[in-house]
DNA sequence: TGAAGAACTGAACACCTATTCAGAGCTGAT
DNA sequence: ATCAGCTCTGAATAGGTGTTCAGTTCTTCA
């Protein structure tokens, strides 16, 4: 053969496959998965539309590897954030309110990446991004039940249901529209964060201190 | 004219447009929303696919109407089931069971009405029965904190957090699926009723009374 | 520089189901 | 019985987007 891949090639198909998965994660979070539509994507990322499927054997891939992308992105935000808490309580604190601020600040991109109507099928990364997700934040509340905070429980069940809490009251259809008052989306956050914590037992006065402590650090709710 | 519409054609127009949405409840209920297509939906009912455009402009009014009409049967069983009750903090027990208990019942038309992805826009009547739910929920609450059995509190967040913890938890992706093992229905019942109770502020000893009452009532989890 | 192979292009295609509509079948008054 | 008007039929159509692929351009190496 007369041909190879030079290293320099590699790195550019590297950079392509990225750059089709950025206007893919721009397209979202700009217009939601609806806007994720083959010819645009490829546009935006400088290609065209038969390129894409020289990355992505299909649609459904390129969404799912999305989906997947800003999976790991939270999964490591809301770690980040509970490893640096004091305690088992004030971790799942600060894991709630970790996914609960990113959720306001990009709900568009939230809202496909959850639970908007695609028209492939994306079921199973979906199911993967909830299942680490949920899975950490089960994680956070067995150490608080070990540590004697919380009662016993069943903690899948609960991350499960803490987290449909947060979404369908902060990306959901019924919520509130708020999207440049930051003091209401402060609030918000606040507020939701307490009722998930009372949820799974958190005394409520503990739990007001816990959310005062875990919304105030410095965390700007704009620009993720 | 030598035409007039008779009371007889009245009532079987009136039959027809019954049956085609049954038929589509049926489908919903069977596959989800997915399986809601005019052509079967036409075959179930008994009628051609041209006829459904007869009863319903669009493949998005035939499905906005279905969820209206299962949001209105819904929000008539938790009312019966929230007045039943003794008083207000067992009204929203009995509230929150009975949708915990439909949810379950009939996952595959709660998914579908809920949250399945659709080809049309029907995001309008989807909101319309959340608020409705929602609002009924809030209300209840409400009456709970009036009546110094809860803390003072956002009551329409609460609600809405409150029934995505029950969705999600339920009939969302990562739902467990105990099908047929009656006694696991119950238990899940029982667990995210609980969560949701202590999450508006019911303390845990009094919650788990409450859910214990609101649940035994000899309800059968299957059929509806 | 030329040849071989890889990558890219974008117009054409495929597919799928909602929607239409011309004609057939009914219904009700005369 | 007859006919105007309503209702039903179901095959044909429409529309939109994911996917393909023959041709073009680019990259590497002898």
């Amino acid at each position: 053969m007369v041909y190879r891949r030079t290293h320099q090639v590699v790195k550019r198909l590297a950079a392509r496959r990225s750059a089709i998965l950025a206007a893919a994660r721009d397209a979202a979070a700009a217009g939601g998965m609806a806007a994720v539509q083959i010819a645009p994507v490829a546009i935006r990322a400088n290609v065209a539309a038969g390129t894409v499927y020289r990355y992505f054997p299909s649609k459904a891939d390129l969404i799912s590897e999305l989906i997947a992308e800003v999976s790991r992105d939270e999964l490591a935000a809301i770690r980040r954030a509970a490893d640096a808490a004091p305690g088992p309580s004030s971790a799942l604190a600060a894991a709630v309110t970790t996914v609960a601020v990113h959720v306001l600040s990009q709900r568009k991109l939230a809202w496909g990446i959850l639970a908007e109507p695609v028209d492939v099928d994306v079921t199973a990364s979906r199911l993967a991004s909830r299942r680490e997700i949920a899975g950490e934040i089960a994680a956070r509340i067995d150490a608080a039940v070990r540590a004697g905070h919380l009662p016993a429980q069943d903690t899948a069940l609960a991350a499960t249901a803490l987290l449909g809490a947060l979404h369908e009251s902060l990306v959901g259809p019924l919520a509130p529209d708020n999207t440049d008052d930051s003091g209401k989306l402060r609030d918000a956050v606040q507020t939701v964060t307490l009722l998930a914590l009372r949820a799974v037992g958190v005394m409520d006065a503990r739990a007001r201190g816990l959310v005062v402590q875990a919304v105030l650090p410095g965390r700007t709710l704009v620009g993720a």
